[in-house]
DNA sequence: ATAAATTTTTAGATTTGTCTAAAAAATATT
DNA sequence: AATATTTTTTAGACAAATCTAAAAATTTAT
């Protein structure tokens, strides 16, 4: 058997944090991603990141060449996708049906993420009738890995009088989720900037009605739905 | 702050699956367990056993004394009750959420068990509506580590024209609980003996309506309630 | 273009959990 | 009771993942 398509290699956690840490400052970034962003990310050592990437370039997951950082070759951005996939059905699982808020599911989630069976990542995935994104409106890759792709802004970019959705959030802190719940601002809610003030670029708010000064902290951190 | 009643130490997978086979050795030998008989079940060898009875003696979770067997302290018996706790409600939420057969929940609840989240616990035991047995007729632990102590024996130990009701498997191999499926023997079936042949131990069982034989093999790990 | 600063890698050590082989203790046998 | 057998522990080694400190390479600054 050469089946090489998924998963027939067993991932240790720890590998598969990395591979995970990696897709995601590459998607930011778009190049090869250094040790040292790495280390910083998982909150660790930048030489623990070097002996860890030789091991994954090993096991062809990523790319590597000394002092010119990492990449995710096809097989090692399955694998982090399949992860991602598997932490967020688990977060839309703790919201929906275990009564957690969407400031609580990170951990737990980081976790459940680690739980290797198809039959239970896919079981999940029905029982919660595929949903498409996550409590903090990230996509939801599907079983074959494939993402929604979305045309998102931040809300800071919107210009005066333009209207628009709130769909996710870009920092997902405890403490900013906490914030939003505080100001009752939540994913789906219709909003409208009324003015944006020069002087420290917070903005005034139409958001369900109810008006509401957000600083650009806030709106920076905040995805709305691209208009057009 | 001294709380020490449970879950202020954060134990390993591994130091979690040594407190639950010795639980569980303790359970049926009623004396303190050999570190040979714990390497048996976890199938490690006797010196690494040896080495980890140590470390959690010193962590005051198991009473240890050389070549004198392990058992479990309050605090070691605490744990082992929660991880058990943890494992039979994931087994319950496989089989009723997510088409898991009883056959398959094993391995993946043996990862599912270690995940640490007292709200996660809670959660899904209120979820599933506090459960009282899982899939193979084992009792969960409650919250506060209580089980229910139930009165049951083998179907071996039946008597002709005994009746009683089939409330749990002895043995959970795969291959076990795959025989009872295809024999279409389930928990709860109403059962009568109806004959018990002396040269090979087998019986011939009346089971909701059916009649049908089973060896010695079967019915001494299948339980039955007990009949007072 | 050379020096200074930063980043990255290497080398060697540490922790956890495991192993094998040998020694020590306990149990069984005659 | 002495010997043989079995069980258990010790000693030393190993793999995974991490760390610190030092060396090497790269980048930045003058």
């Amino acid at each position: 058997m050469f089946t090489f398509g998924l998963m027939e290699i067993e991932l240790s956690q720890a590998e598969e944090n990395y591979l995970k840490a990696i897709y995601s400052l590459f998607v930011v970034a778009n190049k090869a991603v250094s040790t040292n962003k790495i280390a910083e990310k998982l909150e660790t050592k930048a030489s623990s990141v070097t002996d860890m990437v030789k091991k994954l370039s090993d096991k062809n997951l990523v790319n590597y060449v000394k002092y010119q950082g990492v990449s995710l070759t096809t097989e090692g951005k399955e694998f982090a996708i399949h992860v991602i996939r598997k932490h967020r059905l688990w977060e839309v699982f703790l919201v929906r049906h275990l009564g957690f808020k969407w400031d609580e599911v990170h951990e737990v989630a980081e976790q459940l993420e680690h739980v290797k069976s198809r039959k239970l990542t896919d079981g999940l995935d029905a029982f919660l009738d595929f949903p498409r994104y996550d409590p903090h409106g990230d996509p939801i890759p599907d079983k074959e890995g494939n993402f929604i792709k979305r045309n998102i802004t931040v809300l800071s970019a919107l210009k005066i009088n333009e209207e628009s959705k709130i769909v996710g959030v870009k920092d997902s802190s405890s403490a900013f989720l906490k914030y939003l719940d505080n100001a009752e601002i939540k994913l789906g809610a219709e909003i409208k900037v009324l003015h944006k003030e020069s002087f420290d670029n917070s903005m005034m708010l139409l958001i369900e009605g109810q008006k509401i000064s957000i600083s650009q902290q806030i709106s920076s951190n905040l995805y709305v739905k691209q208009n057009d």
